[in-house]
DNA sequence: ACTATCTGTAAGCCATCACTTACCGTAAGT
DNA sequence: ACTTACGGTAAGTGATGGCTTACAGATAGT
């Protein structure tokens, strides 16, 4: 449920595939399976991943189940991926006025 | 250079620690290498890795190499996330509808 | 009830990767 | 030139994790 798990989850990438399928809009999990190059079951198990990742969520329609998008784990790692980013552009910069300097 | 290296890179632990500390502020490989609990050969390493990505660049004091934290690698990874911000609130409004109308 | 469809779980295999030690190159001081 | 400090690279090892096949549970239709 925190940024970590979010990380880890879309390095892989076969599990971005799928979260970028999701992108279209909710489909089911045997839909998703089809145009990826591995099995029905790893479908599910990345999608379990995802979900504890707050990456995706679920739900029921009939034998279905359907996943979309959740924007918790997003929001999360937006969270902490603006940390950084103040730091990074006082980097730059910094490193940019020192270069002047040297002309 | 994209995105992909550095959802990668941020996704061991040890790299994460060690960008984290570079929030502080430009520093040496082996400074870096002190409150972590892995080799310094095993921080050279992971700083490879995130330099890869592009999400830390280095420049050279003496004998020491100082990494400080690059905004080009973060600014990729946040425009990809953000690609996906704007559906995960869709399907998150529809969602919450939906319940709205069982009651 | 029986069948077909849809999906999650278990067990096992194999490749990837993070780590270690050993080694080498380079820069600065004496 | 010699020594010391700094840090990148090579080689080898062990654990993690993504994949497959086989199986089980649950739902809807006839």
């Amino acid at each position: 449920m925190a940024y970590e798990h979010s990380l880890v989850a879309l390095a892989d990438p076969t599990r971005r595939k799928i979260f970028e399928r999701l992108r279209r809009g909710p489909q089911a999990v045997g839909r998703l399976a089809e145009g990826l190059p591995v099995s029905r079951p790893a479908v599910s198990q990345h999608l379990k991943v995802l979900k504890e990742a707050g990456l995706v969520s679920e739900s029921q329609d009939g034998a279905r189940r359907i996943y979309r998008i959740d924007p918790h784990g997003l929001g999360q790692l937006r969270q902490w991926l603006d940390q950084f980013w103040d730091v990074a552009l006082e980097n730059f910069k910094a490193e940019a006025e020192k270069k002047d300097r040297k002309k």
